[in-house]
DNA sequence: ATGAAAGCGCTAACAA
DNA sequence: TTGTTAGCGCTTTCAT
């Protein structure tokens, strides 16, 4: 069943020269004089050669592939319309190369094996590993891999060599410098999961904010990062402090619950209660009133992500990367 | 720099077994006595082996891989969340297999030809192929490919052998009733690329549901998929029908753009225009008023396309699969 | 510039 | 139940 597939040597024998001149041939590496070239190339043409990748992959030791890895207990999690995002950015940059993009979904104890085996056998040529949480086991075997790594976000407790994070903190702070510069005072925050290196960046560039305004910021509720986190984030908020007049929310998700709450217990935003989120989500626009929020570019993520992969593989050692966010000013804040 | 792997040869030697030996215990093959079995078990433990896939890919001519394709002309294409989930049910069952996933986004040219190398090479056992538009070259590719090929969704012009798809002709024609029952008789509908097939089996499920209610269909515009394309196409219909009472559109985040616009012409939702949308994505909840659509299994579909692959790897003739829609009322219809 | 030959690490048919 | 042997298709020295 499985038609035959045309080879190296079919190729070589149909131009009359030998397989080795036909390889030069093929990976246009020099020594083969012009004739044989064009012999060769016709042969090509004629039998529709492709060369099989797997083959040249244990010839050269290389795999000929990049594998994207979602670390985290929840499948789920890449269901965030962010990662499909990233995948954009990266593809769009591998689709330049002849790198395969694997992805690896690690959130079995069997899927973690994989990507495990995978790190030591250096069935890829590189890895990029996203979302790690605190004590992550995949940190350590990651570091000590002998592929390139290449993190997407920093984790929380530890520094890896290369990586691309967008400027969490600093986008926290102008989302917070945002809401003093609107003359509030009792300003509150929902944080995201602190046991990530977002979730606490974001959190630090609100206290940042704050500090630096001479404002308190004890006002403090942790949520997760779903929209019925944020809602009952805010019903705690409330609760403690009834005469908050904003509220720095990690993300937007959270800050629709957030602002849900707020209406029902009968403030306005952003007359009563400033609210400004995280992401700038497609949904921020159209809430009521629209979000202001911090944008970041999540396919430049991607996108920075493969081009530093593909610069460890080039041998270079390139530096870590932290991509700009930018506040956007809409109506709730 | 490559820390040399360890090789079933020396796994082999350390157990004092042949080479063969060592590879029927590893593949847990038969004819291998407990002693041997257990002298080479020892021996992988203590040196930490891992079987090199390139290798025995290449020795038993199967990839251990399937590549999930989204083909279309815009890169950008894949960051509808849509594809996230898919993603998410894929993965979900494949965790359980040995094989990786290979993301390919057949965007540009130089993707597409990828795609089609793969295709033709066996570079991977099996294909799962999404979001064909009319014409695409790659569906005559995928039939006369020799590796298995599923489809996500039914391409418009032909109809695959193996295929899971979503009720979109029915979820339509649901919505469509549920607008005829609330009353309406003046119905409208914003279609999506009726060079897809789910634009055209919804915009038929719509059709459906006129006809056997003995109402005309004729108000009809077509939109891109995005909001802005929504609100463009209900500003159509309604210069065109100005006293339209319901609207049928395909796809939430056309919706949301048509309810702006119908907010603006001073119609308000539902009392003067019923809408209902399609896809129901995490914000047609959050809309004012929150949005009626048709929900549609999306994590289900990845999951069984992804069985449909592994049957067919298995030699098994899997039956085409329609996977049912439901609808969701909420406020708006 | 050219070709012969030796692998890459594994599987599988065959003989013992 | 064993081990020997011949590949899988390509790359890459190393002579010529």
């Amino acid at each position: 069943m499985p038609k035959r597939q045309v080879t190296l040597d079919e190729v070589a024998e149909r131009a009359g020269v030998s397989r080795s001149a036909a390889s030069r041939v093929i990976n246009n590496a020099p020594h083969v004089s012009r004739a044989k070239r064009e012999a060769v190339q016709r042969a090509v043409d004629a039998l529709g050669y492709v060369p099989n990748a797997t083959a040249r992959a244990l010839a050269t030791q290389q795999a000929g592939s990049v594998v994207l890895a979602i670390s985290g207990e929840d499948p789920a999690l890449f269901a965030d319309p962010f990662f499909a995002e990233v995948v954009v950015g990266i593809s769009s940059v591998l689709e330049e190369t002849d790198l395969e993009l694997v992805l690896s979904l690690a959130t079995s104890r069997r899927g973690q094996a994989r990507l495990e085996q995978l790190l030591r056998t250096r069935q890829a040529d590189g890895v990029m590993l996203m979302s790690l949480h605190e004590n992550d086991p995949l940190a350590a075997l990651a570091q000590q891999a002998d592929v390139p790594v290449v993190f997407g976000g920093r984790p929380r407790d530890f520094e890896p060599s290369y990586y691309v994070d967008a400027d969490n903190r600093g986008g926290a702070r102008a989302a917070t410098e945002h809401l003093i510069a609107g003359g509030r005072t009792r300003i509150a925050t929902i944080t995201g999961r602190l046991d990530e290196g977002a979730g606490t960046a974001r959190y630090q560039g609100f206290q940042d904010a704050l500090a630096i305004a001479g404002l308190e910021a004890s006002r403090v509720a942790h949520g997760e990062f779903a929209e019925d986190g944020g809602a009952k984030a805010m019903g705690e908020l409330l609760s403690r402090w009834p005469d908050l007049d904003g509220v720095f929310v990690a993300s937007d998700q959270m800050a629709v619950g957030a602002m849900r709450v707020l209406r029902e217990a009968g403030k306005s935003v952003p007359e009563d209660v400033g609210v400004v989120g995280f992401n700038d989500i497609s949904g921020a626009r159209h809430t009521v009133p629209p979000l202001t929020t911090v944008h970041q570019p999540i396919q430049a993520l991607g996108r920075e992500m493969a081009r530093m992969l593909l610069a460890l593989l080039a041998g270079e050692q390139p530096s870590p990367l932290i991509l700009p966010t930018r506040l956007v000013v809409r109506a709730s804040g």
